[in-house]
RNA sequence: GGGCAGGUACCAAAGUGGCCAAAUGGGGCGGGCUGUAAACCCGCUGGGGAAACCCUUCGGAGGUUCGAAUCCUUCCCUGCCCA
């Protein structure tokens, strides 16, 4: 093939490569290496580390998910590390309390977990899953300490987070600066020509480029991708924060999850977790700004989208309409958690329930405190009917079913079963 | 190894013998407004109790006291300075 086409065809895989990251490093390697591997015809190998303590996978992934994709379909070599490691000897930067170091089954369940889940975006015959437990955890003590020796403590010190903590007088464990190292190694191991991250990683890539470079290896090029916020719109998206979308939750959550969010959060979303153009998403932004667009149905759409690549259309517009009864039309769900009610023998004369016994009896309440606040603050309704009176008694004898509502958006049918 | 400063609720942080289930802020939850927006406003936020009130909590264990988050002893943990 010419020389010339070689080029076009790489500077294509670039521009496609390219869209939605943060930082490129360097973007001549990555054109370079991108040329050479269509010449040789031999596709990169691309790696990206996740950690297996949360297999829970949100839409935060997702933008990183897509960038591996993206590699996958220009034939590229996509290795998604499960970091389970960490998780046998138990990382404890949640710095709260000590993690439980996890057991190899525990990992193996997580590892199964996150292939079902990522799937829904990868393709499953071209995704290499490994574990760095393969090699890291048959390194010898000699082998580490070389590895360690390749590294200056204030080189990792740097690191902001580090630098921070430092400040702030927080306590840094060795094996925390000892981590971003291991992570390097894995690069090493893994011959990696490409490494993704969220641009909290980038410290961590960069030392792999380092440490690859010492270990005589061509360093691997470092593509940064953004964090997605969560929810709340200010902190990352994260499962700890409970601002997160998971990707297996069902439609009609994410959908209402999606709709909750702010406006600026929106178009945000719209950029990172849809293959909406950027021009048309700045149109909308100015027609929703001009009054001429109600940010609602821009926002309904965006729910759409989102609902539609995990589950489909069908599911998608099923969510939708649902969204809109209950919540526009304030109607109720058209599915809900049914709690079955059973009563004693010995009470079957009675055939009711007090209201803070059933909350805190079927665990819709952690205390019987934290029930009867619910209650008094007008957070319980009856089909219909707001409850105010901590004693108040649900009847089953009259109907065997009735539908309790907590705060705004959780439906319970109460069903007698005899 | 020596010196110093700390460890309080989900988080941050006040409180230094009774008025402390513990100020304040954040977070969370509920209500109001609304587009289930966001922002904002109001309320709640250890457990039991209808309430009075009772029980368990301030790093762990002991002790002093009528009474301890607060004083003493000891242990554990963290940071800083010196070596």
């Amino acid at each position: 093939m010419e020389t010339n086409d070689l080029k076009l065809m790489a500077r294509e895989q670039f521009d496609y490569l390219k869209k939605g990251t943060v930082e490129i490093i360097n973007e001549e390697e990555l054109l370079a290496r991108l040329e050479r591997s269509l010449r040789e015809r031999r596709p990169l190998r691309i790696k990206a580390g996740f950690d297996p303590t949360a297999p829970d996978i949100h839409l935060g992934h997702t933008v990183l998910l897509r960038k591996m994709k993206h590699f996958q379909d220009l034939g590229h070599e996509v290795i998604f590390l499960i970091g389970d490691f960490t998780g046998l000897i138990g990382d404890p930067s949640g710095r709260s309390v000590t993690r439980k170091p996890m057991t190899r089954e525990e990992i193996n369940r997580n590892a199964e977990t996150y292939r079902q889940q990522i799937f829904k975006i990868l393709d499953p015959e071209k995704t290499i899953v490994d574990f760095n437990s393969r090699w890291l955890g048959s390194l010898t003590s000699f082998e580490i300490i070389t590895l360690t020796a390749k590294y200056t403590v204030a080189r990792l010190l740097e690191r902001d987070d580090f630098a921070l903590r430092l400040k702030g007088g927080l306590p840094i464990g060795v094996h925390e600066i000892l981590y971003p190292l291991m992570q390097a190694y894995d690069s090493v191991a893994l011959r990696a020509d490409v490494e993704l991250g969220g641009t909290d990683q980038k410290f961590n890539l960069l030392v792999g480029r380092d440490i690859q470079r010492e270990f005589g290896q061509e360093p691997q090029i470092v593509i940064t991708m953004p964090l997605l916020e969560g929810l709340d719109g200010v902190e990352k998206m994260s499962k700890s924060l409970g601002n997160y979308v998971g990707i297996t939750e069902p439609p009609k959550e994410i959908y209402g999850k999606i709709m909750s969010i702010s406006d600026p959060l929106m178009f945000r979303y719209y950029e990172l977790l849809t293959d909406i153009k950027l021009d048309q998403i700045e149109a909308w932004r100015k027609e929703a700004e001009a009054g001429r667009i109600n940010p609602r149905d821009l926002k309904a759409r965006l729910a759409w989208l989102i609902v539609a690549d995990f589950w489909g259309k069908e599911e998608a517009d099923k969510a939708a309409r649902e969204f809109d009864r209950v919540f526009r039309q304030k109607g109720m769900p058209e599915e809900m958690n049914e709690i079955a009610i059973s009563f004693l023998s010995a009470e079957k004369e009675e055939l009711s329930l007090n209201i803070v016994d059933l909350l805190v009896n079927y665990r819709l309440a952690p205390s019987r405190s934290e029930a009867k606040r619910l209650i008094r603050q007008g957070g319980v309704d009856l089909n219909g009917q707001r409850i105010e009176d901590i004693n108040f008694r649900i009847d089953f004898s009259q109907s065997k079913e009735h539908i309790l509502r907590l705060g705004k958006k959780k439906f319970f049918r109460l069903k007698r079963t005899d």
